[in-house]
DNA sequence: AATTTATGTCAGTCATATTGACGTATCTTG
DNA sequence: CAAGATACGTCAATATGACTGACATAAATT
């Protein structure tokens, strides 16, 4: 079975694809390569949590939701819209249904009292605790081969990876730094 | 505006992450920091590709199925259903837009006459070229400060990031490595 | 001839996302 | 103080991309 011609291809259509300057390497130098490992990588990433939180009747959307209020207490509503990149209204169930479970509780912002600020409840931290807890054994399993300047090397890839132009609050404090901007 | 309690935190909620021995660090040693660059960068890493997608009409389905299409040609739906870990209704409808629009073409196996081996028409290969080229001016731009043994380490790791227990064809290819096991 | 395999399709459902509109409480500004 | 802007919540309708389960067909295998 699977008797497909699927030995030493993976062809590679650089014929038309001049039109995007490729700067350093060579003339459409596509990088095939890291594409297609972001793409496997993050999908076992993802993976792993995917099935923990079946067994609470959650998904993505909730883990991305409790996972940075967790990290961020007191992270608003505007906030986390920022974050996830998602629209109020696709926000709003999920959060109710975490609020409504106790996984997470609302206080009104003491200046502005317009504001719900998010918190973890002990009962959504230990879930966030739990799924991070997988991913991290992904990836000391990922690292495990690699010395300490070379995990450095994989932070700062994965860093300017990331857009920074208008960056959130929560990319704010992942970086640092305070762009002069307000 | 924006006066949240938003200075220096990241609170990192370890006090019951102990029952996940992670293996190298140290105890409920979990790398936050990692996981939420992970997030983030392959959050706008397919950001790219979505706004150019817009102007198609597709969605990031359209994109997984063209892009593995043209990268492997002659896949068969079976090896796409493997890789992308969908079911055969899932990829249905997104492969039939593909296949009346002219992206992809269905040719049927020489061996095996039941099989419909798919390829990439120029159409298809043109886009996926666009769109490699935006994800790939990014990763550049990742790399740009990164020596040549440096980009082996990110590769590395991301390679060790993907699971390696029943690989499909296409991981096989990446990999190289064909396990003894059929 | 019977069974298995590769693919396609129909029907229904679910999760997550969207846009647009509207309401309400609260803060800010003229 | 009145007017407007802001933060948030919600209602309605819709789209995408996923799912399960069932069934059909053609072709290969036994």
């Amino acid at each position: 079975m699977t008797d497909i011609n699927f030995s030493g291809m993976a062809a590679k259509p650089d014929s038309q694809g001049s039109d995007h300057p490729s700067s350093a390497a060579g003339p459409s130098d596509l990088r095939w390569d890291i594409i297609e490992l972001l793409f496997f990588a993050y999908r076992d990433f993802v993976g792993d949590a995917d099935q923990e939180l079946e067994a609470f009747g959650f998904g993505r959307a909730h883990h991305r939701v409790i996972h940075f209020v967790t990290r961020y207490p007191g992270l608003k509503v505007a906030d986390l819209l920022d974050v996830l990149r998602i629209t109020k209204q696709s926000l709003g169930r999920v959060l109710k249904q975490l609020l409504d479970e106790g996984y997470i509780v609302q206080k009104t912002g003491n200046n502005d009292r317009r504001q719900r600020l998010l918190y973890a409840t002990p009962k959504g931290e230990a879930l966030v605790a739990k799924l991070a807890g997988l991913q991290t054994d992904r990836i000391n399993r990922a690292v495990a081969g690699i010395d300490a300047e070379g995990v450095e090397t994989v932070r700062q890839f994965l860093r300017a990876m990331i857009d920074r132009d208008d960056p959130d609050k929560v990319l704010e404090a992942i970086f640092g730094a305070r762009k002069t901007k307000e």
